[in-house]
DNA sequence: CGAATTTATTGCGGATCGGTACAAAATGGA
DNA sequence: TCCATTTTGTACCGATCCGCAATAAATTCG
């Protein structure tokens, strides 16, 4: 959108850590209770330039969700999908989750969607299809994990993938919401951690590997 | 608070039912996107009716709230506590969770607490604390149950019951945050039934009470 | 240096926000 | 009937809301 090499006067602000102050205030505050003057402190950029850059509000929440997503996605992606171990791979990632809840100085600040558009979802159908488009990616993204466990014999065929996959999006859903209730980081961690350990035992995961025995 | 026989001018609304309006108001809209307007509306109060009777925004949303609980507290607890099997309580408990969750012409409106007040609660010392309340009520509740489970003999008495208790507590929020991105209510019910069987199965639950057989 | 282009700044507009002052209306008690 | 009491309706407060028009400043190109 933005070339490199443009003719007028140069931008004052980067667009990249704009956005990361602008999720920042989202995440403090909620959707609705920030405004635009308290975007446009956070970012240091007048509120006109945040129209012509961003759009309008919900424009420029979406484009700060979107780059934080992106860049958490690689961490995240990798732990729970390059791990070969079902029981690591799921640790990683849950610490990942914790740690990101749990970021902001002092206050928790939970997730970015679940925790902070969860009250507008029912008013605004924009909002609404953002939170269902986040929940139904995290739902897959389980879903898809439990299939390669299947695959790879660390479950069973018969167990259930699906109902699987929904208690470990249960697990991201609650965190969020922890978090937001003020959940300190050695408390989520402790649940994910025991989390886990009882999925994998509903799951009937066989811990070590190499003594994988079916039925 | 107010007493029947009363001098002045009476009143022309009920309280109970502006309450039930008003929270109807909030589950809708989110905490912050409700306006006054909006809830003198609803309750066909005038402004300074409303508050004078409530008091503020954030105590109008309380007593809203408290109502609700009062309310379905009673069959929730029964579902719970007095249903002397842990599966079918637990069934019956989720059946009402979602009931509420999904109540709402058209739009599922969620849970009037976890679902409306997630997004504000970092910035609002006040909402924060309601909503830290909120679940740690639940999370008691659970391990209270989890503990008679363990006293029946319906689980071994050395299960994991405060990570069981949380997962179902996971189930809850969870529950809340699908149905606030829109999840219908055979889905919710859906994904219910096969939660409590994988957590079931996890605690080692033994389904048929006459043969539990310890360790 | 002038023209073109892009961004930054100022300021406002119309609406809405939560909250309240004040007087009219409606009742019970004396 | 007249007063005390309580609720209702109107009107308004200052603050803030989102969005934009208009103008000033800074840069590149010709």
């Amino acid at each position: 959108m933005e070339r490199k090499l443009s003719r007028g006067r140069p931008r004052e602000y980067d667009p990249e850590q704009a956005l990361t102050a602008a999720l920042g205030e989202f995440r403090r505050r909620g959707y609705t209770a920030t405004s635009l003057d308290h975007l446009s402190e956070a970012t240091d950029m007048a509120r006109p330039s945040l129209y012509a850059a961003f759009g309008n509000k919900f424009e420029i929440y979406r484009r700060a969700v979107r780059q934080y997503a992106d860049e958490s996605a690689g961490r995240r992606n990798h732990a729970l999908f390059e791990e070969p171990s079902l029981r690591k791979g799921l640790e990683d990632y849950f610490a990942e989750i914790v740690a990101a809840y749990i970021s902001g100085e002092g206050q928790p600040l939970g997730c970015p969607i679940l925790s902070v558009i969860s009250g507008e979802a029912a008013a605004d159908p924009l909002i609404g299809a953002e939170l269902a488009a986040a929940v139904e990616r995290t739902d897959v993204q389980f879903r898809r994990r439990m299939s390669m466990a299947v695959d790879a014999g660390e479950i069973s065929g018969d167990a259930d993938t699906v109902g699987i996959a929904a208690m470990l999006a249960g697990l991201q859903h609650s965190l969020a919401l922890r978090a937001r209730a003020g959940g300190t980081g050695p408390e989520l961690s402790r649940i994910a951690r025991s989390y886990i350990t009882l999925v994998l035992k509903a799951a009937g995961y066989a811990d070590h590997q190499g003594t994988v025995r079916p039925r």
